[in-house]
Formats: structure tokens, sequence, C-alpha cells
DNA sequence: CTCCGTGCAAACCTTTTGCAGCCAC
DNA sequence: GTGGCTGCAAAAGGTTTGCACGGAG
């Protein structure tokens, strides 16, 4: 098989069902849920690889992590732009935008001077106007 | 003892004990250490109850929830102001700034319309000058 | 042929829960 | 006196690790 992307990692039929699953999975699918979609091509895959694989696709820079709740970690395609989540949490909808929040802080915030900002995650939660109206 | 806060909760030694650790925390503390730091008082003091005290104090307003890593839940007293936090990856330095990103989205990110943002937490990390430099 | 990758089981760590006794109100 | 609070121990849930085998390069 060739490589995976442009990285040196071994190509596997497992590292190529779950990067799949990634790509398909519309982006926000906990560990769980990829090893169970997973397991309808390949039953005998188990979680721990599922784990040591995402953990080699993210320093490879394949995909990121995400933290959507505090319980679970996230995974996704990675991307260039820098998008956010606004999440539902009546109905579990999630919204996705771009926003350039680093440079805002960088223009914004004086103690923030010289801080090269590397990583930003934002978790956004409240109720959609369908949600609203509900309630 | 009196009540804590304006609360309906029972005032115990426990209790008391660590909402005072959590304000004099300067606002960064997880569950463990806030643990370890009561039983220099209280060394009978069990880390269940520092979980259901916790609790409690979200509940009702006293104290909220952090994730400044993946790992842990982090707390400090409840402030009026937006704030958030710059973590520096290499010694560990907390930046506070204030930063009202729930405006900022409502206001530029149309498909927002109509949410309502209620929980807004933004984990940035990076390196400070000082780490920066050393790099 | 050599390592990296994998499955399985067990360990780990943070957080939660069940239960019996205790204390603030 | 009663219901909420506490300590202890055990469980839960997500994630990691040790080990021996197997497959990609």
């Amino acid at each position: 098989m060739t490589p995976l992307g442009n990285t040196e990692l071994k190509s596997t039929g497992q590292r190529a069902v779950i990067l799949e699953i990634i790509r398909r999975g519309g982006g926000h699918l906990d560990a769980d849920e990829i090893h169970q979609r997973a397991r309808k091509q390949l039953p005998r895959l188990s979680l721990s690889t599922v784990y040591r694989v995402l953990q080699k696709f993210k320093e490879n820079g394949l995909i990121e992590e995400r933290h959507l709740d505090e319980n679970h970690h996230h995974y996704e395609i990675s991307r260039r732009d820098e998008h956010h989540h606004l999440i539902c949490s009546g109905c579990g909808k999630v919204i996705e935008f771009s926003l350039p929040v680093a440079d805002i802080i960088t223009a914004r915030i004086p103690a923030a001077n010289g801080f090269e900002i590397k990583n930003c995650e934002i978790n956004l939660s409240g109720l959609c106007p369908e949600c609203r109206q509900k309630a």
C-alpha cells in the first residue's frame, strides 16, 4: 500500500479504514464511535489500536483533536482555516464557523504581547433558535 | 456556622476550607490539588467529598469549572467579567485577559444568529516571550 | 529480516456512586 | 429528629501500556 498522506507512517488496512471514517465523519467523532464504525469492516479491530492510530495521525498532522465536551476527545481531518464550533446543548446540533480568534487576541490584548499562540480552541454552548423556542 | 454565600448549602468545616483554598488558589486548581491542600487542615477529608463539594459550589454559582488542559477540570471563584486564559506550554504561566468573545461571535457570525450563547470558554496555548527566546 | 503495527488484557487516572454513620439546622 | 453531608471503598468511563504475534517495507 502507499503511505498515508506524506507521512512516514506504515500503511495498513486498519489505518486506511480509520482515516476514511474520520474523513466521512463530518468531523466530530470520538474514539469509540470510530471504533464501532470501523468494526463493520474490521471486526477484530481493537479500541487500543484506534487510540494508537489517532495518536499517530495527530502527531503527523493528518487529523486534529477537539474537545467539544469535557468528557471525550473528538477528531477531525486537519484543515487550513481556523474554525470553531458552537454546540446546542438542547439538540446537539453543531454550527461551524470561522473566526481568527488568535489574531483578534493578539491585536486587542496588550498582555498577550510577544506571546506566540500555537493552539486556539473555543468551546461554546448554548441554545439554537429552535431549542430556545421550545424552552 | 453561617451559610456559604447566599446559597442554601449547609455550612460545614470541609466546605469552608475548600472554598477558602479555591479563593486563595489564584484560580487554577484541580480537584486533586485542592484535596491535598485541604488535607493539611483536615487530614481525613476524602477526595470524593472534594468532588461533591465542587459540584455543589458549581451548581450554586460560587465557582466555575475551567478546562485549562484536556485531562483535568480546574476551578476558580466565580467572577462577573468574561475572561479567558492563555497558557504557556513552556513554563505553564497563565495570562488572564478579558474579551467578550460571545459578543464578537454574535456580531460577526451570521450562522450564529438567534443562537443564545450560554457558555464560552477559550483554550489557548503557545509560548510566552521568555520561552520563545529559550527555544 | 527488521521494526512497526496490532490484538488482547490489564493498568491507569479522573470522576462518580452506594452505603452507613454523622452533623448542621 | 431529619435530611443533607461525609468517609470509605468500589465502580465507572475514557485512555494508555505491556506483551507476544504478525505483516509492511
